[in-house]
RNA sequence: GGGGCCGUGGGUUAGCUUGGUAUACUAGGGCGUUCGGGACGCCUUGACUCCGGUUCAAAUCCGGGCGGCCCCA
């Protein structure tokens, strides 16, 4: 690693992911990376978390096509406007020009709803949840970045119809735990915050955008979550049959959120040495480095197999580095490559019958006795997990400044009071350079004055720089 | 949306102004000695972003494409 991660987070942020195996971005189509082996590893595991949580709370696993006709997309008129600079468009068949293009999805609704008007026939069938983990495409015309703003997004999307549209508001209600349980596992802090009329989601009723802090004083939206009403019903004709006979249309909710995860906890939990992954979603959780000395090198290695039997067998991920490198070049590519936790075995650790180990989250070095390691190494991965979620909350929390004038801004999250009207939102995002994220869903107490007109106002908004 | 900078082995780069055999470090492969914080010796593979133009001759000059980076809106 040659940067720091304070002077220059961006060359920093590049450099981290490639060098630790996250992403190949040398595919010769700008905005869309590979996955090699190890990033790809780290996504899967998010994505079983996700579900976990979502066969949980029981919403089932579908997959819908790729390609979207163009006649369906039209339907929603908000919708397409929202997206139609930047959908991929496939015009072609071979040798023959299509009579309706087809698109690749940017988000799924639009592939879906055609298929709820069909399967949705009365209020038995309600509620439908369903999910897909897919690849969705959009154009971006802005500068491509690394699992934050790409052209090929890994994508996770939940749909769900109701009866009414308190029903789809307790959706909402259930799709913040589910949010909540796999946030936790990345150890990322995040706001809830209902997005400005002006930026919410193309057709939605009202969007809730999940937000994190990144160490460069920027916001990153990691997802969001949308009530849509009868917003897509209508133009979609998903109709039920309520218990009196009448004919209803469906209130819909959409939850999403995308390989952004990645990004974030790169961004949150790296340091000037590298990654530092969570435990829960480490594709290697332990790493042992095996010290070896001349003439012991069976023995060692034979032990540190055992070891790492043992902690297997407790369902730890762990590997043995029996390369054939130095072990301090081993500790710096571990550490670049963000393994939580580092194992040391050499024959000063067999005679004490003691394990070494080094955390990546902290410089901290001990022993554990041999005899229950693995439950020693449990513990400690929890106490890791635990740890570099406090440090990333507070300092999220510490970084959120209340403002009451436009003067003199500082480069952190802002929050302050704000009338509501378009006019003054404008206002205060043009001549502060940011972007009002919008008020916390879970209201909080203010009492203050309009940042741009000064009148009296008890809604108070979020605003940062977004990445 | 507007402007600027840049594309040389896998990575980082010298050479480009003034056209003529392409430099170094690192990574990779092999052998040996090593191993509690980036080891060493010997041998070895590997590159001028693409298309067109100017020229006896292009990494170098000109035009365009593709790709990367930065700044402003």
């Amino acid at each position: 690693m040659h940067m720091k991660k304070e002077e220059n987070f961006s060359e920093w942020y590049n450099e981290i992911v490639e060098q630790a195996g996250l992403t190949d971005k040398r595919y010769p189509v700008k905005g869309m990376n590979v996955w090699p082996a190890y990033g790809w590893k780290v996504m899967r595991h998010i994505d079983t978390f996700i579900r976990e949580e979502l066969d949980a709370t029981g919403h089932d696993e579908v997959c819908f096509p790729l390609l979207i006709p163009e006649t369906e997309f039209k339907k929603e008129k908000d919708h397409i406007k929202g997206f139609d600079a930047e959908v991929y468009w496939v015009t072609h068949a071979g040798l023959n020009e299509l009579d309706i293009r087809l698109l690749l999805r940017p988000t799924s609704e639009t592939a879906m709803y055609p298929m709820f008007s069909l399967w949705i026939r009365s209020h038995g069938d309600l509620p439908l949840k369903v999910y897909q983990l897919v690849n969705t495409f959009r154009y971006e015309t802005k500068q491509t970045r690394s699992f934050i703003r790409v052209r090929e997004i890994h994508f996770f999307e939940s749909h769900t119809c109701h009866e009414s549209e308190s029903d789809a508001q307790g959706q909402i209600e259930e799709d913040f735990v589910i949010l909540e349980n796999i946030m936790k596992r990345l150890a990322l802090p995040y706001l809830l915050l209902c997005r400005t009329e002006w930026d919410k989601f193309p057709g939605a009723y009202y969007t809730v955008g999940i937000d994190t802090y990144m160490p460069s004083g920027r916001s990153l939206q990691l997802g969001s979550i949308h009530h849509y009403r009868e917003n897509f019903s209508r133009p979609f004709d998903i109709k039920y049959e309520d218990v009196e006979g009448n004919q209803k249309y469906v209130h819909q909710t959409t939850f999403g959120m995308s390989e952004r995860l990645i990004g974030a906890v790169v961004g949150v939990h790296g340091d000037d040495k590298g990654l530092v992954l969570p435990p829960d979603i480490a594709p290697i959780q332990a790493i042992i480095v095996p010290i070896i000395a001349k003439g012991n090198l069976e023995e060692i290695l034979e032990s540190a197999r055992h070891l790492a039997d043992d902690l297997k067998a407790a369902g730890i991920r762990v590997q043995v580095d029996d390369s054939d490198e130095r072990p301090g070049a081993k500790f710096y590519k571990w550490e670049l490559k963000g393994v939580p936790l580092r194992l040391e075995l050499g024959g000063r650790d067999i005679a004490n019958e003691v394990v070494s180990y080094a955390r990546r989250d902290i410089s901290e070095k001990g022993t554990f006795s041999r005899k229950n390691v693995a439950e020693s190494v449990s513990t400690l991965l929890a106490v890791i997990s635990d740890d570099m979620r406090d440090k990333a909350r507070e300092r999220m929390d510490s970084s959120i400044t209340t403002i009451d004038s436009l003067d003199n801004i500082p480069e952190k999250w802002l929050r302050f009071g704000w009338c509501g009207t378009e006019e003054c939102g404008k206002e205060i995002e043009e001549a502060a350079d940011i972007k009002i994220l919008g008020s916390p869903y879970d209201k909080e107490e203010f009492d203050g004055k309009c940042l741009a007109c000064g009148k009296d106002t008890n809604i108070v908004v979020y605003a940062a720089r977004a990445m």
